[in-house]
DNA sequence: CTAGGTGCAAATCATTTGCCGGGGC
DNA sequence: GCCCCGGCAAATGATTTGCACCTAG
């Protein structure tokens, strides 16, 4: 689950004021801001910020583990032509998806259902991994970080 | 998990030829393409469509259960301060995401390594539901389909 | 005739990048 | 000096939308 394990970054990043501001602001709510709200709340205390440098920050701090992106794992939408409910399985390296070889459970929503007030309609579940394709290059030279989704 | 009965949508759509041709060919793959993808595949059959009317269509097929959406429940990225792994649950009216009341389990990630040949290095599991507060505008008033993601 | 459909181009939205001056080590 | 940094504006890429025409019922 740490990615600086297989990202292979060899980089040295400063925990600069910018840098510090932001990850506060994210720490203080208990909300899943966007970039933007990020940007917004973190203006309050450095108003000349850019937005560019709270999305190069997000990356960082992601990159470092100190904070987590949740949603677009990339950023384009794929669509699939089976309806039935199924996982997938997705690679880091060349973004490409595929069925889970795993049927889904009701469980999961049942143990939700329990425990929130939510009208739980669905649920999706996606292993995130390196598929065998891409392992193979990987074992051979380090990508950089930026090729990498998510 | 059928979309048609909790969309309210009255609106009723013809099986057009692009449609179809778009449906067809989502289904005659098993990989689960981008919209630039369906685009390029379909524009064999129907040289003259468009990457709109393609954009489109999987909508209108989406909303219809026809086919799935994967990915991008929204199409911004959110971040999250919390980095041990955990769930999310997400309104479907609303967007908004909190954190779901369950922890996480490694049985998951260990079920597909049995299964499959991806190196597998996390998984993400996103509940999609409707928050009581979006629950309560619901009964009031059936909201139209464009205002839902996903 | 009315509503849904389409192609096309322009617009929008989120995100990324190039440039360039500045500061830490 | 080298490299990371941040502000800014411009670029990019995916998706959406406005417009004008078309066609089925």
């Amino acid at each position: 689950m740490n990615s600086e394990d297989f990202l292979g970054s060899k980089q040295k990043y400063r925990m600069t004021n910018q840098r510090q501001v932001i990850l506060e602001e994210i720490r203080k709510v208990n909300t899943h801001p966007t970039a933007d709200e990020v940007y917004k709340m973190v203006r309050k205390r450095l108003p000349r910020i850019s937005l560019g440098t709270v999305y190069r920050n997000l990356e960082i701090l992601s990159t470092r583990g100190l904070i987590q992106k949740i949603g677009p794992v990339s950023s384009q939408m794929r669509v699939d032509g089976i309806t039935k409910n199924h996982y997938h399985l997705r690679c880091i390296y060349c973004g490409s998806v595929k069925d889970a070889p795993i049927d889904p459970t009701e469980n999961l929503e049942n143990a939700i259902r329990e425990r929130s007030d939510y009208n739980i309609i669905g649920h999706k579940l996606e292993f995130i991994g390196i598929c065998p394709n891409c392992g193979k290059k990987e074992n051979l030279s380090h990508k950089k970080a930026e090729d990498i989704g998510n």
